[in-house]
DNA sequence: TTGTATGCGTTATCAT
DNA sequence: ATGATAACGCATACAA
């Protein structure tokens, strides 16, 4: 009655093929047996369509091949490219992935670092924002984006530089007069050096530069305010505009659309991050594109490579810049 | 020496607490022991930092509190909400899920269902496209968009109401003569019901109407030169045009601009899914919107629930049509 | 080379 | 109400 619910076992398999439990055991792992008896265990496998219990294996091994990722969704485009690459990554290592998807919730990555030590997972990957963040020492962490502390390694790409290269492009691409717009995240990160890279580049070209950072709870109409008041005769007194992000650059096209400025021939606009719908060759905008894939392979390698655990604590990878549209040809 | 790198157990508490395993793990699960008792072990398990290991429990319970998402990534907008909200919706039920990304690949979906019964995750829920599929009896699945088989409950939402519902936007929007355009999958699914709900109706409200359908490995500028070919004196022959997907209407909207054409007075679009980018409130387009989220607790309510296991094999869920700047406004 | 016995951490049964 | 013990499925040290 009982095994009619219950999978096979390697107690199963062994009786099975009529040898004992640790042959199978063998057999399962790849370790020399002999011919006939391997044969007879495969078979018995085959006939029972035996798997084994990865939970057993766990609880033996306290290794479970599994990693947790926390990211706030997978619906805004970055976040959901980041996931697909380090969910591939992983298994490609033979990792399992758990998702955790924190909605920006500090409660939540706490709790979601809790439950990762309870399923004894081999390390987690987070991308955070709880500024109080407790990480237990006795699992991997490695942070994205953020750094928390000297003992948990951070993988972000070239912030400042992509700041600086966006702060270049526009002086190389004939601006005199840009702006640099962004929406505060009040945690201090990695991504908050695009405004220190972009302000470096503009003073080192001579571009005049204005700032402008919206509160995190502002809507994004409050830029449109901001436009709107730097149009002097029907004419926007910026030539150029680095947004912090693409999904900023996507708003500010719109409203500049509704001003009635021309992109790229009035105004031209960098975004940040690389992002392209639809997983279409195009770029919603022109941007300062994030290697995402190598990111991604980066956390892992620094997860699960115990050599790297003493490495540096930030590691950025470089950034490049993509023609997307909205500026000139180059 | 071991103990240093190995977390604590239910042993350690009890040897802590002075009680026995028994009770240790009896307070853990909420289950009656005598106050003075409770205390003790509670402190005991604060003083330890202890945490439940649940492989063992899993090994015991034959139960993982997991599930399986089968998807082919996360970067596609549609794959990429339907998996932020199944996860949320099974986070809240005190699920955890691990993320499978197939690519496509046929093979990959079949050993992530291997690795799923390894695991003894608790069910699958999967949006697949092998035709082949092998489904093991004994372990709970959920098919999105794609009948499987009778014993396999598919969740998807009423695409042939949504291409009807298309094709009637369309005429109550003046359009005279209108075109279907798709790439093709070759494997039966839900969403190829579109197309027979836009001719249905089309032909209710006497609606002329091509179609024109590309292979799945032909690339996208196809659909150009078939538009381009419509256009006679520089003015496109449609007046408007249901796209199978918002991603594909994102491609036909490029193209109609680089064809000169005006949308929506010219040539009026309707995608399908509801997809806004950045969480944006608008669309991509005006479009047929997919009940994401629902969609999302129905797949988590049929895994979980034995009570629903025998409904039907397939939940129709109904879509809206959400103005997106594509067509006149009713 | 093959087989046996033990323990991983938890829960549930059964005496106490 | 509490405490000892067996069992879950697997891997390995050790004995044959």
């Amino acid at each position: 009655m009982k095994k009619e619910i219950s999978n096979p076992t390697m107690k199963d398999v062994a009786k099975e093929a009529g040898v004992a439990l640790g042959t199978v055991s063998k057999v399962v792992n790849g370790l020399p047996v002999g011919d006939s008896y391997r044969i007879r265990v495969e078979e018995a496998i085959q006939k029972l369509n035996y798997q084994v219990n990865s939970y057993a294996q766990g609880l033996r091994a306290s290794k479970s091949h599994t990693a947790v990722l926390l990211i706030p969704n997978t619906e805004e485009p970055f976040y959901a490219s980041l996931a697909y690459h380090i969910n591939l990554a992983l298994l490609k290592q033979n990792y399992h992935m758990l998702l955790c998807s924190t909605d920006y919730d500090s409660n939540a990555e706490q709790e979601y670092i809790t439950m990762a030590r309870q399923h004894k997972v081999d390390g987690i990957i987070g991308l955070t924002y709880n500024p109080d963040l407790v990480i237990h020492e006795n699992i991997p962490f490695v942070s994205i984006d953020r750094c928390i502390g000297s003992h948990v390694p951070c993988v972000s790409c070239d912030n400042f530089a992509g700041g600086q290269l966006a702060a270049e492009k526009l002086a190389d691409l004939g601006c005199k007069n840009v702006a640099f717009l962004r929406k505060g995240s009040s945690i201090s990160n990695e991504p908050n050096k695009r405004k220190a890279g972009f302000e470096n580049g503009c003073l080192a070209r001579g571009l005049q530069y204005e700032t402008k950072i919206m509160g995190d709870d502002e809507p994004y109409e409050a830029f449109e305010q901001f436009l709107e008041s730097h149009i002097v005769d029907g004419r926007l007194s910026f030539d150029g505009i680095f947004c912090v992000t693409d999904g900023l650059a996507y708003f500010v096209l719109k409203m500049l659309r509704k001003l009635n400025q021309r992109v790229p021939e009035d105004v031209q606009v960098i975004g940040f991050d690389g992002i392209h719908f639809f997983r279409d060759i195009d770029y919603v905008c022109s941007t300062i594109v994030q290697p995402i894939p190598d990111i991604a392979k980066m956390c892992v390698r620094l997860l699960l490579d115990e050599t790297m655990q003493e490495k540096s604590s930030l590691i950025c990878l470089p950034v490049t810049y993509a023609y997307g549209g909205t500026t000139l040809k180059g």
